[in-house]
DNA sequence: ACACTAACTAACAAGTTAGTTAATAATATG
DNA sequence: CATATTATTAACTAACTTGTTAGTTAGTGT
């Protein structure tokens, strides 16, 4: 136990008491994401991503005004990557099988580098009706587009594009919003440990080429 | 304007206050499960639960002892029906693709009558980590086992049993859970009318069923 | 060394919410 | 029909949570 004097320069697990306002608003915002993931908006409580930060619950108003002023901004930094990334992959140059293979690559690998993505849309859908945030219209609207072109190609068998598409984003992140019900399945792994997230990518995108493949 | 006095003896839309324990009971537990289907425990008001029955909050306490108590008795009344209905469906004694077809399906029927039951059981895991509920252990190794069968038969392609049970389990949930992040794709359909309900079920057999088939 | 400012804290005010209680209205029963 | 019982309410309390404020500490330029 070291003297009060030093403890008081540090933060969270003797990380010094940084002063840095780069580094404290990050570190807010990385503890905000996960106990809104947990929690949503409403049920998580500031003091509490105050205390994960290692930090007042004060410097959440002085950063980021109100808990919605913070939550905001956690939906905005979550949800920025991906469509960008899908854009550039220029996918409707692709034949389909290959599209939709890319496409599918393409959201695993992001979801699997944000976990906790999946939980906060589901929770700001549920239990906000996505007053904060929309926009996952654009990403089926891709997908659709790819599903559509592959039935009229004949690469796919004829199904309903739109809830194929709800199917295949549901076989990609219901892994990740359902971690808790299932973790069980593996008594001995970690649900996000490399290993698991690979095979988890690999069955899903294998279950999902299988799933629209015209036979 | 109707008077006071009559307004009191009113529940809800124009229902006469009943002074029935059976109906009042249930009344607050459809409340609460819409409640604590949008929010989850924590977030869910007992006021505002009270307020959608039609009865003051302190009938909650007189008939559940606690908000925990309500929410456990809802819990209970959202889990029990599926397992004994597969229970009776012998499944081990059809081939595999029938005995998956038949799994799928009766699990399909079940969420399209108790569409909250995915919702609340997602948010049960998330926020409470299975404190109040787990027990979806039964239903996984039932479908695992089928699916084994069905390895082992050549009749389904050598998948990763329990992953690809997450992924048919994600694929007949999902579409309740999410059912604000994507009912922007039928911007004139009810998600949970019948019609929509057929398809869904439909759409989401036949992407299972191919899914898993060999070769 | 000194003044100045940005980052931060501790303590508190205001509002919300779970749970209680004492009284009252409806119903059943002898 | 009087009385006991059960269902229900209104008004309250205690605990909790958001947001504020007044003041403290650490760094920066002079």
């Amino acid at each position: 136990m070291a003297g009060i004097r030093s403890a008081k320069l540090k933060r969270l697990n003797n990380a010094p008491q940084c002063r840095d306002p780069e580094i404290t608003r990050s570190q807010i915002l990385d503890a905000a994401e996960e106990e809104f993931a947990r929690h949503g908006f409403k049920a998580s409580r500031t003091e509490a991503i105050a205390a994960r930060t290692g930090v007042t619950k004060a410097m959440i108003y002085y950063y980021f005004q109100s808990k919605e002023g913070l939550y905001r901004v956690v939906l905005e930094r979550c949800a920025t990557t991906i469509l960008p990334t899908l854009e550039q992959m220029n996918l409707e140059q692709l034949p389909p099988q290959q599209a939709l293979e890319q496409f599918v690559r393409q959201l695993l690998l992001h979801t699997s580098n944000n976990p906790n993505l999946p939980r906060i849309m589901f929770l700001e859908a549920i239990q906000n009706k996505g007053k904060y945030y929309r926009d996952t219209a654009n990403l089926f609207s891709k997908l659709i587009a790819i599903l559509e072109r592959g039935i009229a190609a004949g690469s796919f068998r004829p199904l309903d594009s739109r809830h194929t598409a709800v199917n295949i984003l549901g076989t990609c992140v219901f892994y990740f919003g359902a971690l808790d019900n299932i973790k069980h399945l593996w008594p001995s792994k970690q649900m996000l440990s490399q290993e698991m997230l690979e095979q988890h990518s690999q069955e899903a995108l294998n279950f999902i080429l299988a799933g629209v493949r015209a036979q």
